[in-house]
DNA sequence: CAAAAGGTCAACCATTTGGTTGAATATGGC
DNA sequence: GCCATATTCAACCAAATGGTTGACCTTTTG
């Protein structure tokens, strides 16, 4: 009984922890800003400069990444330091893999992948 | 140019791509069906059967799913069957392999994690 | 100390999302 | 032909989302 509700909870949690990086991933300001992380760790300011929206909306979406888990913000000085935190990646990452094996991907498909994006991730 | 042009085209209909998947994995109704799909197709009604919302809802999910790409549904008679679709997992699974590499997930584990869900997903 | 820089907060707004209900549209069975 | 079954459509609703602006707090710099 104790144990079902511990799963039950477990369960629960599991599908919120998946709900907020799925929704996290689900929007394309913020696949972008990942993007940027996977190259170095970014201030705040840094991160919003290249986008057209306000400073505002984007420590909002940084706030989004960070509650799922995806970003880490780590405070120095006036300064904010975002960054990438893959491993919050590998449930929704594992959770997806339950469809259909995909073979191991290799890093220059994914460059490949980048490269065609062009415009959007060149940067 | 022309290419520049293309690209761009391609790199927006790749972000929306991403954007509907993601968005499609979001909510914890919706991959609970595409869980239930994983061990066969299924009628709507079917589908439908073990959720305590209307069947009008259910049928909203599996269209967003089906715009996603991520299920087909076929019409045959009067009833209209769900079929999983794994290979446009694939792209966002590439995409997020993009951040850290994880090892080849096997099938065992996605098993374990499935059981550890219990009654979210036993059926 | 005063001013500038780095971020967040709060209030607001339009749009989207996830659900409802009741009517409508096939299709199948008797 | 008629009724039940399978599914969607349309109108509606509450809540969440993604953005704005202006005020605010904290830290650095001159």
């Amino acid at each position: 009984m104790v144990d079902l509700l511990r799963d039950l909870r477990l369960a629960i949690a599991m599908h919120s922890r998946l709900d907020l990086a799925f929704a996290a991933l689900a929007d394309p300001t913020r696949r972008e800003i990942l993007s940027m992380l996977l190259e170095d760790d970014m201030a705040v300011t840094d991160v919003a400069e290249p986008f057209e929206m306000s400073l505002a909306a984007i420590s909002k979406h940084l706030t989004i990444l960070t509650r799922a888990g995806l970003i880490t913000q780590e405070k120095r000085g006036r300064v904010k330091w975002c960054k990438l935190e893959p491993d919050a990646m590998r449930e929704a990452s594992v959770w997806m893999q339950g469809f259909g094996q995909f073979e191991p991907v290799n890093l220059d498909a994914f460059e490949a992948y980048l490269a065609e994006l062009g415009l959007a991730t060149d940067r």
